[in-house]
RNA sequence: GGCGCCAUCGUCUAUCGGUUAGGACAUCGCCCUUUCAAGGCGGAAAGACGGGUUCGAUUCCCGUUGGCGCUACCA
């Protein structure tokens, strides 16, 4: 049987290195056994997705050098593979379970859920459904559903025995029935969650090999027991270690940058990034040269090697491995080409010189103008931020606005950009010029230069999110009641 | 709280019961060099804790502690 294996990112936000590094470990297993590997859009949370975010999460992808055989782009036989394209199909999987008896429909209000759960909680067990609506019998639904009762399907799940997941890297992992949730797999708007979807998808798509964060070891029971009731063969599973923070935490963009495209605009070669990434998964040992490219990675690749530990992202080590790929696999022209294909594309130099052009009186005025666009860290000092009329507080709770702010906007454009701002000092109910300055020196590094909208747009949201945090740590990062406190008055006026 | 995963230098890791616990990044020192990098050489740096099993545990088992994940009509 060919191999064949799949990542299937959610078009949610930022394209993320964690996605980059399930999708590499999925590309080379399946080429390792000269086998496919499939890109899946998992868009069926209706209120998160959008369509910037997969264009951005695709394009991303085939930056890192990542080639998929099928996928929504480049179409295949399987498809479609977005699973906003595909509801029938999960409706009529659905559907089959009910007819089974393997799933049943549930008619809890949100209410009383959540009371149920707080009940559960408080006395110490664990949360789960109770049960209730599958006591109904087929007269009781009926009736319900004709008088319009909005519903769920809903997994049935064994009261008790044991269920033994089969990890590829740690083993059998234990779990008992009676902790497993009746999970829905069928939204009130008929989609489908990720476990309904997930399940029909791999098994119709033919993936052989599933290698997903370890997010997912705990829901790996219901999928088995989907598995089981459709009467199929489960792929194998195999949970990667989650990316960490330098403190340990979770891989976050509170902390870290944690954009694909953050490193690409800082200038670091897929190459590099994708050698960084394939080490985490299959580390070197003694003697055996780090630097290395796709097919090298492909070709060394054992899902037995990957380490179970959540590694650091240690960008230091990354900096090395693209310090030596510019230098030992590049010749000059191909290291010109690299710089114009970063930052100075005619496209872009055309944009800048239209900025630039007005403020100087020399051309030799462009380097200290400009250079913040080329540079990645800004040396600025706290004092620098200050100055302007506003207290040190005002001045943090501004910048935490526009991260929030920032964050929420769709498209990254001037106008948009503009509004925010605008936005933000209502907020805080002081004039923009008086919060100019400190985004000023977070942004470009020095309180006179070209328009901020324009150069937080020519920098990229990635770029911009993080000198917005560094400025921020400058200042003093915000204490968790700080945090909770400007959230509450943020989303008061929002 | 419950369930699950994990646990060696600051970081990424090697060690399939017996090693001076090895390598890489970072760091420190020296060399090279008009500077800075790069490069070369060298140094410092680790088995969370407590019980077992064993002639012998970093390695196997149990417990504790710690970190992480999940605990949604999000993925």
């Amino acid at each position: 049987m060919k191999v064949r294996t799949r990542v299937a990112p959610s078009p949610t936000g930022d394209p993320h290195v964690g996605t980059a590094y399930v999708a590499l470990v999925n590309y080379c297993f399946a080429k390792r056994h000269g086998g496919e590997f499939i890109l899946r859009i998992e868009d069926t949370d209706r209120a998160r997705s959008t369509a910037e975010s997969e264009a951005a999460i695709l394009d991303s992808l085939r930056w890192c050098g990542l080639h998929w055989d099928e996928g929504p782009d480049v179409g295949g036989p399987h498809g479609p593979y977005r699973q906003s394209e595909r509801s029938a199909i999960y409706r009529e999987y659905a559907a089959r379970l009910l007819a089974s008896g393997d799933a049943f429909r549930c008619f809890c209000t949100p209410e009383r859920l959540d009371a149920m759960r707080v009940a559960q909680r408080a006395a110490g067990q664990l949360t789960r459904y109770d049960g209730l609506c599958r006591t109904y019998d087929a007269a009781e639904v009926a009736r319900r559903e004709a008088a319009g009762e909005p519903s769920v399907v809903r997994l049935r799940v064994p009261d008790d025995g044991t269920c033994i997941v089969e990890d590829g890297r740690r083993g059998p992992i234990e779990f008992e029935w009676s902790s497993v949730d009746m999970q829905v797999l069928l939204k009130s708007d008929g989609l489908p969650t990720y476990h309904l979807a997930n399940v029909v998808d791999d098994h119709l798509m033919e993936i052989t090999h599933v290698f997903r964060g370890e997010e997912w070891v705990s829901s790996a029971p219901k999928h088995m027991l989907l598995y089981r009731y459709f009467g199929w063969t489960a792929p194998k599973l195999t949970h990667l270690p989650l990316l960490r923070n330098p403190d340990k935490s979770k891989l976050s963009k509170r902390k870290n940058p944690t954009g694909i495209l953050f490193y690409r605009s800082l200038g670091y070669a897929p190459e590099a990034l994708l050698n960084f990434l394939g080490l985490l998964a299959n580390p070197a040992h003694e003697g055996v040269e780090e630097l290395m490219d796709l097919a090298h990675l492909v070709e060394r690749f054992d899902p037995a090697q990957i380490p179970l530990g959540g590694p650091v992202f240690d960008v230091g080590k990354l900096d090395w491995l693209n310090g030596r790929f510019l230098r030992e696999r590049l010749d000059d022209a191909q290291f010109v080409e690299r710089v114009r294909a970063w930052g100075a594309s005619p496209e872009r130099m055309r944009k800048i010189a239209a900025l630039a052009r007005p403020r100087v009186e020399r051309l030799s005025d462009l380097g200290p103008l400009l250079a913040f666009l080329f540079a990645g860290r800004l040396a600025i000092a706290a004092d620098q931020l200050r100055g302007g009329k506003l207290e040190d507080r005002q001045v943090r709770q501004a910048l935490q606005y526009a991260l929030w702010e920032l964050d929420r906007l769709d498209e990254w454009r001037v106008s948009g950009i503009e509004a925010t701002f605008v936005g933000i000092a209502q907020r805080l109910g002081v004039k923009f010029r008086d919060v100019a300055r400190p985004f000023y020196v977070a942004i470009t590094g020095s309180p006179t230069s070209i328009p901020l909208y324009d150069a937080i747009e020519l920098l990229g949201r990635d770029v911009v999110r993080e000198r917005l945090r560094v400025a921020l740590g400058l200042l003093g990062v915000p204490s968790k009641r700080e945090l909770d406190a400007w959230f509450e008055e943020w989303k008061g006026v929002s």
